[in-house]
Parts: C-alpha cells; sequence; structure tokens
DNA sequence: CTTTTATATATGGTAATGCGCATATGCGGT
DNA sequence: ACCGCATATGCGCATTACCATATATAAAAG
C-alpha cells in the first residue's frame, strides 16, 4: 500500500509526470534536457528528479559533468504497469514535441 | 494532463485509496461503513469521500440518512484502467478482509 | 588555479493538504 | 415539535510540498 502510495504522490506533479512520460522512451537523458524540454528552472527540475529517483521510478548515473537519468530497468512489473497506464491516458499533445 | 494529475493526486492518500478499493466491488457502501472498515473519523472520512466525488472516480446518492458511494459508472476507460492497475499492485493483506 | 558548465543543496517564503473539534444540516422516528 | 443517527462543513492548527534565489560541489578545459 505504502509502496503505491508512494509511487502516485511522485507521478503527481506536472513537472514529474513530465520528465517520466520523457524517459519513458527508455533513452537517457541528462538533467538540463529534461529542464529545456519541460522549462523548469535548475533547481525545481533537479529537485523533481530526486523525488522520482527516491521513488525508485528513475536511476541515474555521472557522466562527466552530465547526471544522465533514465528509467529505473529493475522497477517491479506491478508498478511498471501503472506508469504506462497513465502515460497512456494522457493526451498526444503531451507526447508530441512542441516543433 | 491536468485531468491524470488530479487523478493521481486522489489516489495517493491511504484513506482515498482504501475507500477506493472497497467501491472498486462495484456496490454500494454508505460513508459510515467506509469510516468503520478504514477505521477513519467521520469527517476524515467525509471529506476524503467528497475528494473522490470531485475527482470524478465516485458518484454519491441519498438514501434516507445515509449516503451510498459508488463507483463512477461513467469513468472513463483511460482512467478506469489506472485505477485497476494500482489496485492489482495492492498486497492481498489490504484486500482481505481482517476476518 | 581559474573559469565554465552541469548539478545539488541550503534557506526562507507561500500555498496546499490533512486533521480534530465543534457545529450545522438532512432525514426518519416518536 | 423534538430527538437521534448520518453526513457535511466552518475553523484553526500542524505538516508538508513547491518554488525562486543564492550558494556549494563536481568535472572539464584553458
Amino acid at each position: 500500500m505504502q509502496t503505491a502510495i508512494h509511487l502516485l504522490s511522485a507521478l503527481a506533479e506536472p513537472t514529474r509526470l513530465g520528465a517520466i512520460r520523457l524517459l519513458w522512451d527508455g533513452r537517457e537523458h541528462c538533467l538540463c534536457e529534461l529542464m529545456r524540454e519541460l522549462d523548469a528552472t535548475q533547481s525545481r527540475m533537479s529537485r523533481h528528479m530526486a523525488a522520482l529517483k527516491h521513488a525508485g521510478l528513475v536511476v541515474d548515473r555521472r557522466d562527466a559533468q552530465w547526471v544522465r537519468y533514465r528509467r529505473n530497468p529493475h522497477l517491479s512489473d506491478n508498478l511498471g504497469i501503472i506508469v504506462d497506464a497513465v502515460l497512456a491516458s494522457l493526451p498526444d499533445a503531451a507526447t508530441r514535441k512542441a516543433a
């Protein structure tokens, strides 16, 4: 129960949900890229990513100056299904790039 | 996006999630029953149910002194799938009655 | 060793959330 | 009309969440 609550709280914030959407392409993204895409300030983005990491949704890796975030490959199936369902519910406009 | 966030916030609270779990049996439950099952005070339970109603997850109906709550039958498929996935992730202990 | 770029964190302010308590309201029974 | 049960709501408080600003850390480059 506690686990599900933590996951839901982590997802229930626009910037964090946006980050999950971007990271769910399976690739790595550095903080600076997420900042740009989601139009977030540096400290905001950093804190939100720390929250997602703490919730076990993502993992990070130092690469020179950058910190690369990616989907946690060991995320349990139960929880992965929730994330997928949430992302599937988002309007396409959220998925398409501003372009 | 806004819709998903509202749903997630509504679910991200133990008493509310517990109520959803109980109501997802498809039947009606009065507030007093939910209070008892979830060990919540009257005002707490009432407010949480108001939140779930506002989020569109449940509907209510006056029946004499009681207010009967039930799953919103017009909940969109996208959102219903999320709720189902969340409930499926809960440990069995949460689903089984205290007996 | 200083500068630049990327990221994290400390600080302090504001707003949102959840709660208990008290009170109000709705409804049936007497 | 009054009482009692079920539910809703006003109020104040405590906790938490989110934010911007400023500063600290880390790594690469010159």
